[in-house]
DNA sequence: TTGAAAGCGCTAACAC
DNA sequence: GTGTTAGCGCTTTCAA
């Protein structure tokens, strides 16, 4: 029934579309004379001008840039694959890549990957199809080898947040495991030596730079890892929060914590709110309001704004000609003290 | 120089990819047949199938959306028009507008309107220029008129957080005047009598909104509202920071204020964090982290999530022909209490 | 200054 | 089962 219905429904949604040729015959010119007043090109007398530009209003026309785009080969877009559109670390990346694509006269096509490898080449290959000019990904999956074809053929691609996986190609990153390593280096320097890490699940790249950075660290200073002092999993609270209490709860408890990115650091700071023992606390990834809570959190903060712009300027340079090697960008992060990583150990 | 290097530049970026009348040559059928597999459509030998198949991995063959659209009509895209893609009220907006579509088989173009009318308009014609087959729109403007050609060629609009202006369209809001009449009163109910409103800039509907709910509680309680008690403009937190100072600092000061949404919120907050006097606080719109501060914020939460997802839902019901007057859905607010609304009056 | 004709890559309609 | 033709609405080319 349902299914009839929507059969028997009137596929045409533009025929009812005034087009270039309508408002040729409106005005009395040829179709090109309207190409020309439309795309505002010379050659064309004030008052053919008038008259085209008269028929245009008359017929509500606007001109199909999906005709356009087939005939010129270049859409005018450009495609960003993230992970999540409501996380609010890609917000900033998210509008930091329109603006220099709304700069460039270029429209921003989006999507989620969701952290899934095959969302985000369904994603990708979508926007291939669409024809996208060029592309920003921060990659879910490890293997992007699928683009070769894509790449070959002039879509110029350029990876955030995360490098590209098997291929050579332009990455723009921050500095995750340096800031880890500065940021569990705080912690030894404020006197822990039994230092938990919460991470995210290790197959994401930052996950695994940052938990180096923080290895790199303990080694700096000589401290041994216990097993248990290491908790790699999803963002999901209820993981989190388990594995803090794990750590807290050991004979042999941690006396700090580095939380591995802002969704953990969240978790983190509600379970130690309700806990009386005060344990100290460096997260990844600045967070909103952090300065007010009691501590403040110390956080490694990275500018995703940053990232998305140096990103997005990138491509448009690869779209402007620039034929040069891939190369990979790292950002610098930055280390803000707010007292929860000043915290001495509690015994 | 760079601009005659621009010109020289050789145009074409598709002329090198294949196309399905090569990926024909190659496997000896004809143009059809390659079509026919592409769309997965019946009526081709697996013998067949297969060959057309390897040619189409050789060749690196992607079909061309462009000229698929240009002839079927349909984009199956939807273009989303927010304020500012990086706040982090719209992210799960976005997210789940995104997520409709998704399962509708429709790619998502979106870009921020930085609330300048102006701006709304030019990317919502980009955007119907390209021939997305609808539009979700959090308008900037008040005129909307600019879109009836678009809305009567078909392309199916509806408006989000905020109503159309001077145009009949469905839209899908949140219940704001509602919602703060019920956080004013809540003041009120906890005994204060002086309560002051730092809302956003009055031209936004929201902001009105709120402010007439605030108006309203404030009238129900017998209340005068003295000047110097409301505080309109924007959300920069120079502006809010000012104003609430000079609520504080006034002879007779307000003892509890009334914020009109999340980022006139946590500017206020960080202001009576460096006060002594405690002041009460009700906010609309949630913040991360609210409920870990001391005292936690009690706030007007609305679902951003939900507004989304109704408005591109309604959206697709419009795109399969529903073609009902259009409708005012309203969603409503809830109150969450955490101890900065429960304050009492401080003398 | 203007316009007619060709064609971008695909799908719809209709052959065979 | 398969192929041929026309044409979507525009830009390009070239002639007038």
């Amino acid at each position: 029934m349902a299914e009839s219905s929507r059969r028997l429904r009137p596929e045409p949604r533009y025929g009812t579309r005034p087009t270039m040729k309508d408002v040729a015959a409106r005005a009395g010119v040829g179709l090109k004379t309207v190409s020309r007043v439309v795309n505002g090109e010379p050659g064309v007398t004030p008052d053919t001008e008038r008259r085209v530009q008269e028929a245009i209003e008359a017929l509500g026309f606007r001109r199909n840039d999906s005709a356009r785009v087939l005939r010129k080969g270049r859409t005018a877009s450009i495609g960003l694959v993230i992970e999540d559109l409501a996380d609010p670390f890609y917000g900033p990346l998210n509008r930091a890549v329109e603006e220099v694509a709304r700069a460039h006269g270029a429209l921003l096509i989006n999507g989620s990957s969701a952290e899934d490898p095959e969302r985000e080449q369904e994603l990708v290959l979508a926007l291939c199809a669409r024809r996208v000019d060029g592309l920003i990904v921060v990659p879910a999956g490890h293997d992007h080898r699928y683009l070769e074809p894509e790449i070959k053929a002039g879509v110029a691609t350029v990876f955030v947040d995360r490098p590209a996986g098997r291929i050579d190609a332009d990455a723009v990153l921050s500095d995750s495991f340096g800031g880890a390593r500065a940021g569990t280096a705080h912690l030894v320097a404020h006197g822990h030596r039994r230092v938990g890490f919460i991470g995210d699940q290790s197959v994401i790249h930052t996950a695994a730079e940052r938990l180096r950075g923080y290895r790199a660290a303990m080694a700096d200073a000589g401290l041994v890892i216990e097993p248990g002092w290491i908790s790699l999993g999803t963002t999901d609270p209820d993981r989190v929060r388990e594995a803090v209490a794990a750590m807290l709860d050991a004979p042999d408890p941690v006396t700090a914590i580095f939380a591995g990115n802002n969704r953990v650091s969240v978790t983190v700071v509600r379970v130690l709110a309700g806990r009386a023992r005060p344990v100290a606390l460096v997260g990844f990834d600045d967070i909103e309001l952090a300065d007010l809570l009691d501590p403040g959190v110390t956080v490694v903060a990275q500018d995703a704004a940053t990232l998305g712009r140096t990103a997005a300027e990138r491509l448009f340079q690869r779209l402007d000609g620039a034929a040069d090697a891939p190369e990979r960008v790292v950002l610098p992060t930055r280390l803000i003290t707010r007292g929860s990583g000043e915290l001495p150990p509690a015994h």
